[in-house]
RNA sequence: GCGCCCAUAGUUCAGUUGGAUAGAACGUCAGGUUGCGGACCUGAAGGUCGUCAGUUCGAAUCUGACUGGGCGUGCCA
């Protein structure tokens, strides 16, 4: 917030400089206003001057004294202003102005960190969707830990946010999951490629009367367990992983005639026909994505009249538009990076423009204990499963550690270091600075100070008590930086860097001291510094122990 | 072959879109507690930002060429 009217305040001065230069018709270039590096030992600099002088064709050091003279007036918000050698502009703000930051913090609490970037626009977050054909594995973990805290980021932001999962229920590989879990329950062998982990087994048994009443219906079977799949793993261990969807969203309704005997794939299919971007070849239809920069056309329909996964994924896209999203996102596995080219050029084909869609990649999950691989082998089903992790790690230190790397690159994940309770853990590092203000506050009450909110803050003149004021002030920015680049990773950084400011201060300096005004004073400090941990960290998804 | 991603301290990684002396954590070494939770804190050592060229006031960041790694390149999903 305080980076927000610093900027209000560096516009205006630059719209007189421009102004007082005589030029006309100039945009004010995009500028930056951020943290200096500490031996500048300002808060807030600017480049503006530099990037303005070549359009003002002036010197970058007359441009910052002419801006400095513009702002320095201001003494209610800057304590000084003072522009350096290259032509940098430093400003160092007065405390009042962080006083009034905490006030504010306090006043707003869990709300503090909201804002009106997104005005109620209409987003769609489709993530994990993972087939139904077994347990999520830890790749889904990511994808589900990256996408919950996005949506619960870009809500913040008032973005009106709908998380959807897209459930695969048709094709070849629910064909095989179904013939697999025939030849299960008659004891026989899967078939090439099949499944065999146990769920099958599992299911069979608690299910011995319908499958045997059942059998010869293939379509029954199918549904059935598909739904048995996604009721045992998908909707439970999203659960215990504490993420919610708004909507399943089935393969199969893209194929549900309506009254005309057409279904939304046949009407997204008509439409690329329309705009002549499919055409028949060998028996097959396929789809002129070459046409969008992809390398090669693509099969939608095969000869033997069968769709192709592509042609889902044109009428659930075409689907997804028509529903009125400003904004798609989808967030995928690396592996299916080949995917977007053809992906983003059916919207194209449809009508719709394909830079409204963002797909967000998130690289690999290799497990390690203590340093050394965990291995994985899928086909014989004794591969580590999110479950799995989730069971022995707990669902915080899992969120956390999926949330600490760029989704771009490949992630270590290291399951014993997740479970140690000690400093080398982030997860832990971070709940107990939350854990020890509780404690402050228990024994605040044991000693009969009542928390009020009508200290003096201006007592709070320590350097450390400055620094973290500065860190809490900076938490609304990191959302909407978190938002604009579509990277969550950024809050785990921050909460690290935010506690460890804290545990700093803590030992340097008591909360609950014989100063009775010193004490309500750094009361609300601690009360600010725990909405913005609890606030961060439910961005995360992440739980706030009061007790460990 | 072509396409996408990656390369930063011993290790795992940040680095706010081109800014000032490149930052953390872990590990290593040396310290710290009559007190609000030591599951914590303080300090030190540790770097040719993969290599080479280019763009400009200024490059870890942008461009090109290499080197090394991951993934993809189905009428599979």
């Amino acid at each position: 917030m305080i980076k927000k009217e610093l900027s209000l305040i560096i516009d205006e001065a630059i719209k007189k400089v421009i102004r007082n230069c005589g030029v006309k018709d100039i945009k004010a270039p995009q500028y930056n206003v951020e943290v200096p590096p500490g031996n500048i030992g300002a808060d807030y600099a600017t480049n503006a001057a530099m990037v303005l002088a070549p359009v003002l064709k002036k010197s970058p050091f007359l441009i910052a004294e002419e801006i400095t003279a513009e702002v320095s007036g201001n003494k209610e918000f800057f304590k000084a202003v003072e522009f350096v050698k290259p032509g940098f502009i430093n400003f160092h703000i007065n405390e009042n102005v962080f006083y009034n930051e905490v006030a504010r913090i306090l006043k707003e609490g869990e709300d503090y960190g909201r804002q009106d970037m997104g005005k109620k626009k209409k987003v769609m977050i489709e993530f994990v969707s993972a087939n139904p054909t077994g347990p999520f594995h830890v790749g889904h973990g990511r994808g589900a830990a990256l996408g919950d805290s996005l949506a619960n980021i870009m809500k913040a932001l008032n973005y009106n946010v709908v998380k959807e999962y897209y459930v695969n229920d048709m094709g070849n590989q629910i064909d095989l999951l179904a013939d697999s879990l025939l030849c299960v329950y008659d004891n026989k062998d899967v078939p090439p490629g099949g499944y065999e982990g146990n769920y099958l087994k599992e299911i069979c048994k608690n299910n011995k009367d319908f499958i045997r009443d059942n059998r010869s219906n293939r379509e029954v079977i199918r549904k059935f367990v598909v739904d048995e799949m996604l009721e045992r793993y998908a909707t439970k261990d999203l659960v215990d992983f504490g993420l919610f969807f708004d909507n399943w969203f089935y393969e199969s309704s893209l194929y549900k005639e309506n009254k005309a005997g057409k279904n939304e794939a046949d009407v997204a299919l008509d439409k690329l026909r329309a705009n002549k971007h499919v055409y028949e070849m060998d028996g097959a239809l396929w789809f002129r994505s070459t046409g969008f920069a992809d390398d090669k056309d693509r099969v939608v329909i095969r000869k033997d009249g069968t769709r192709t996964y592509l042609a889902s994924d044109i009428a659930y896209h075409h689907n997804k538009f028509e529903r009125g999203f400003e904004t798609v996102i989808n967030i995928w596995g690396a592996d299916h990076h080949g995917y977007i080219d053809r992906v983003k050029g059916a919207i194209s084909g449809l009508g719709y423009d394909s830079e409204k869609l963002k797909i967000l990649l998130y690289q690999l999950v290799n497990l390690t204990r203590e340093g050394k691989p965990v291995v994985m082998s899928k086909r014989k089903a004794d591969y580590v499963t999110l479950r799995q992790v989730i069971d022995e790690v707990g669902s915080d230190a899992c969120r956390f550690f999926y949330l600490m790397r760029n989704a771009n690159t490949p992630l270590d994940f290291d399951l014993e270091l997740a479970k140690k309770q000690s400093q080398e853990n982030p997860v832990y590092y971070v709940q107990y600075a939350y854990a020890r203000i509780c404690s402050i506050f228990r024994e605040a009450k044991k000693m009969g100070i009542k928390f009020t909110l009508k200290g003096n803050l201006n007592l709070l003149k320590e350097p450390e008590e400055l620094t973290i004021i500065k860190k809490l002030s900076s938490y609304p920015d990191l959302l909407l930086y978190c938002c604009k680049t579509l990277e969550p990773h950024h809050l785990t950084g921050y909460m690290q860097d935010l506690v460890g400011v804290f545990h700093s201060y803590y030992m340097k300096h008591r909360v609950l001291g014989d100063d009775r005004e010193l004490t309500e004073s750094r009361l609300m400090l601690a009360s600010a510094l725990q909405t913005v941990v609890r606030n961060s960290l439910k961005m995360l998804g992440i739980s706030t122990p009061e007790e460990m």
